[in-house]
DNA sequence: ATCGAAATTTTGATAACTCAAAATGCGTTA
DNA sequence: TAACGCATTTTGAGTTATCAAAATTTCGAT
């Protein structure tokens, strides 16, 4: 009846994010991670995934898992569309920092409407990708999901370009940021040893910036295009 | 102890607003009229304001009516401050009409950070109205407040300038915007007749516009700057 | 001084969301 | 297959905000 309150709309992108984070095929969510994700109780995400069920945005087996309906999937993508426009609104017009734009979008995701988006969206120049490189839903609510190397699995040695970030947790961006490793950087994997748990990557000027196999695999990645002319 | 709701800002604001609306002193809020203000039923105030009481934001005299202690004073006036701001943002930088703004800022005020609203402050020059020319509260609460003659009370036939619209009504401040009387505009009272409830204004290029004394005593005024100048 | 209308408060319910802790189901391991 | 451990669900309760309708208070008019 009503729109979506927040909570609903929170639960939603929780779930289509865990989706999302799993493989392409199974795409069902445990209650423990959703519970987890929302950092709420077992009990309380039991709860509200019945009243979703109910409204028909996802389908819940007991013992099992949620998953979202059509229309479920929609109104996530639309929340997403909304929360990562809003992200980079906020670096690119007012110049706030890419760590610090998450939380913030986080609740203005829910009081923007439709109309305030659009005009996001036009001033932005219909983007489609956020500061983080996560992609942009469009206003049906449909989105590109490519799949990128990351910074673990692409060749040693290839020039690649940072093209995403799976993380965003403020610290980490901060650490990133420092690092010159933001989207759109051109790196090169120079080792990679496991059992050190370490990757060594050449940045720009030439610059060494080690860290291990964990963070290197929320750092998506594309082969470098070869330049054209001399 | 945790940080305002929504609802408690809104009762906060419209307190706020109508204690401001009635004259310097009497600043006692009856139920009725703070009930019909947020639309909530007459109960439902009573409930809310003793709530309030308890957490020393107002003072509550029960068959009486409200008014704000300082704490809730301060509150109220930076939550009006979030609001003007962010109308000013919406018109100047994303270039919604003036006559839509007021319900998009209505939600984004309990959203925005305190961070947010200052960037947007700072970009926007420290304004210290907003667009329908309300005062806009410092960062510590404290807000000029002018006394303006209004299209009723100015002289007529001298000069004069549009300065502050007190409604926020969509379809009175369309029908503004269509006959050019938007803050900032030159004006002249031509004539008025109080038993035709009747006001002629003359505009720019000579426009003639007629409105009624209750819509002509919600335009307020300041006498012209008279040119320097030959 | 009292009566009655209007405003206000109280009462009893409801909806949405949450928790802690008890109960239940499920799969694995012995 | 029986039992253990873990995930999940159920239960009982609390919070915040709301309403409709009954009870109460106030105040102006007779």
């Amino acid at each position: 009846m009503g729109f979506p309150s927040s909570t609903v709309e929170n639960y939603l992108k929780a779930i289509y994010q865990a989706e999302a984070a799993q493989g392409e095929d199974r795409r069902l969510v445990s209650m423990g991670s959703l519970a987890g994700a929302l950092g709420v109780a077992p009990g309380t995400a039991t709860t509200m995934v019945k009243a979703l069920a109910e409204s028909g945005l996802v389908e819940y087996q007991p013992y099992t898992g949620v998953w979202l309906t059509p229309a479920g999937r929609k109104l996530a993508a639309l929340v997403l569309r909304r929360h990562r426009l809003m992200e980079l609104f906020l670096v690119k017009v007012l110049g706030m920092s890419w760590a610090e734009v998450h939380d913030e979008a986080e609740r203005l995701e829910h009081a923007a409407s439709d109309r305030l988006i659009d005009r996001i969206d036009a001033m932005l120049g219909r983007p489609s990708t956020d500061p983080h490189g996560d992609p942009i839903p469009d206003s049906t609510g449909s989105m590109a999901n490519p799949e990128y190397q990351t910074l673990v699995t692409c060749p040693v040695g290839a020039p690649v370009v940072l093209t995403r970030v799976i993380d965003q947790d403020a610290a980490f961006l901060r650490f990133l940021e420092s690092s010159g490793l933001t989207p759109g950087q051109d790196l090169r994997v120079e080792s990679r040893d496991p059992a050190a748990d370490q990757v060594l990557v050449r940045g720009r000027r030439d610059r060494r910036i080690r860290i291990g196999m964990r963070a290197a695999a929320k750092l998506q990645v594309t082969p470098a295009e070869r330049r054209r002319g001399a």
